[in-house]
DNA sequence: CTGTTAGCGCCTTCAA
DNA sequence: TTGAAGGCGCTAACAG
């Protein structure tokens, strides 16, 4: 179907090896060869068979990245940023490497299912976007298949969801049972530093780089409690997130340490809207607002639901902020543009997503502990305000 | 280093030919022997080498997607819906295809390196969204290579661009040199209907999903003239793309029909601020409000485009729509919650995103002519009103 | 520096 | 219905 090695080194007067060294680099061949050879490349405009050398070389140069939404900017931000590490990374022989996009909608089975079909495809690296789901069965699915592609020497990085194993501090984590048979840690703690040896954790380890979503959200929580608010509302996402249990969770800690409410309280302030989208922030506003018309502010799970809880709000004819104080999360690039500008925090989502690229490529030295979380940043804009005198 | 057929066939006591027809389906296998390979199958926790297939087969399961910016959700939209046909085609047998999302910037090179990668991979097919560059030199080696691509039997598609060739009507296309030897047309037309065979396109058919940018700008155009505007701004795209021409045109084209404005007052007011993100669209509307203070309502490239005139209208101290009218395009999800709500045009980019990609699988037929044109909607919100008496 | 020689793991005739 | 055997196009030793 195709011209081949072999047409290639014909036509060059060479061996098929030779073509081969040429197009690979790294490797000494005679100026004058070189140049034929790349002659009639061009000749024959040859193009080399990925699956061929993925075979041969048992490696390919496919980079996997997981998302729960492509359409959502958050994770095409993230997506970008990684893919941009692709091409940088790349000089004229190297050839770059290639992302496959995969959209799980959020499902865990068909979080399983591309991870499958990456293992297949021999993937370099895989990058894992976004919240992970709780359950503990998929948690144990997932690192058992997370451990298989680390042992065929698949990197493996985890963007924006907490590191993997061991069972995060401050939880139930008694309750997740063993992960079954193989059930040593994937990534060990790392001993105390000693020279440089220290940044190279061992192969198979599970990189992470992770977002402080708890302190995100303690900052934005403090931020209204000090404008004044003591009604707080929350619109939460998904449940069995990790991101969105961890968000409220710094929620909820701030509102506990101003004493500012009972956990009776906290809980009939908390919606449960089941998505990210701005459809359900609108529908967890009607209802927050049924529940508690007392409420003064409410916070989103991320600026997309922050849009429809101020759509809702404005359909209940209540202003934003004069009325009511709303604020998102993620600081996504239209929330500079809302109005009013929506008081959020800011996850450097880019950066994030270059820094996994570069760990995913090697690019870039483990962090010590295989883990670094990037910081955020409290975005204070106009969607935020002390509560009216009379509330 | 993994668990080949080799081994399973081993395991379960037969030849690797009957496990791969056991795994590749459509092959009579008795019933005994098929679930004994299946088991033996699950206890190795086989997974097949996706490169060693493809290159045995001659034939892959990726699908290339080239966007101009993930980031954005009007491509993350259509990537993700594209993808969507991925799953629903594939039963348990029939292994997924995987999605290989390729981020071009915009960049003209980038979509021909991206092209060579996927050919590389030899990518069952591969679908082209957004805008195409209009550079001839850029439209030749593209053409060369998409021909390239599916003589080698990849399917391509294009999603939201025009057709491949003829060049355009009612441009300048004789000044479009021949895209070099080869210049045989990759679409012929398609003779007149007959029976069932009309739907089928000669091999090697560029299929196109085509937008109606120009309809739904001069409709946007017609929108505001009616509402009684007769100094309509217009903040454009980046120049040499098909898409901003095609909007840019439509609008012209409602100005004409109306009498509205002479070639010259239609290009003082209209700024090509050379980009689709908010930052081109707050920059070009400094710059229009300077040229032209007269402005009563501001057409944007697109509905992030318009968000930035909004924005930039806000701190010279304009209403919208009470001093200035603005309208995008697109559709976007966020457009429906901005404030206020943007009147725009929506485009089906879902239903589109779904059909390029079931014509890429071959699930759908082939529109005859090889071209779909997907219709577009006016939505009115409350960013166009009619212009204030005094104006 | 370059050629020769084996495979990489799977699919696919061809026989049985 | 199943097995045996060759080859897909390339890379990676190993000689020379």
């Amino acid at each position: 179907m195709a011209v081949t090695l072999a047409d290639v080194a014909a036509r060059a007067g060479v061996s098929s090896a030779t073509v081969s060294r040429v197009l690979s680099g790294g490797y000494p061949v005679a100026g004058a060869t070189r140049s034929r050879v790349l002659r009639a490349v061009a000749e024959l405009e040859y193009v080399v068979d990925g699956p061929a050398s993925a075979l041969a070389a048992a490696s390919s140069d496919l980079l996997g990245i997981l998302v729960n939404d492509i359409a959502d900017p958050f994770f095409g931000i993230i997506a970008g940023a990684v893919q941009s590490e692709l091409d940088s990374g790349a000089d004229a022989s190297v050839p770059h490497k290639l992302a496959v996009v995969c959209n799980t909608g959020g499902s865990p089975e068909r979080e399983l299912t591309y991870l499958t079909l990456l293992q297949r495809q021999r993937a370099a690296a895989i990058v894992l976007t976004g919240g992970a789901v709780e359950d503990p069965a998929h948690r144990a699915s997932l690192a058992a298949r997370l451990r298989r592609l680390t042992a065929g020497g698949t990197r493996i990085v985890l963007c924006g969801r907490p590191p993997l194993d061991p069972p995060e501090p401050g939880t139930e984590a008694a309750a997740v049972p063993e992960a079954g048979p193989v059930a040593e840690p994937a990534v060990r703690p790392v001993p105390a530093a000693r020279g440089r040896g220290a940044r190279r954790l061992a192969r198979g380890a599970v990189l992470t780089v992770a977002f402080d979503n708890r302190g995100g959200a303690h900052a934005l929580t403090e931020h209204l409690l000090t404008l004044g608010h003591r009604h707080i509302g929350y619109i939460a996402g998904p449940s069995e997130r990790t991101t969105t249990r961890h968000r409220l969770a710094g929620h909820l800690a701030a509102l506990a340490a101003h004493g500012a409410a009972g956990p009776d309280r906290a809980e009939r302030l908390t919606v449960h809207a089941g998505g990210y989208d701005r459809s359900c922030g609108y529908r967890g506003t009607v209802e927050l607002l049924c529940r508690a018309p007392e409420t003064t502010a409410v916070l989103a799970a991320n600026d997309t639901v922050a849009l429809g809880v101020c759509a809702a709000l404005r359909d209940a004819g209540l202003r934003v902020p004069q009325d009511v104080s709303v604020a998102g999360f993620d600081d996504l690039p239209f929330s500079a543009d809302a109005a009013p500008g929506l008081t959020t925090v800011r996850l450097p989502l880019q950066e994030a997503g270059a820094r996994a690229g570069q760990l995913a490529l090697g690019t870039r030295p483990a962090p010590p502990g295989g883990t670094t979380t990037v910081p955020h940043a409290l975005v204070v804009r106009t969607s935020t305000a002390p509560p009216r005198a009379g509330a």
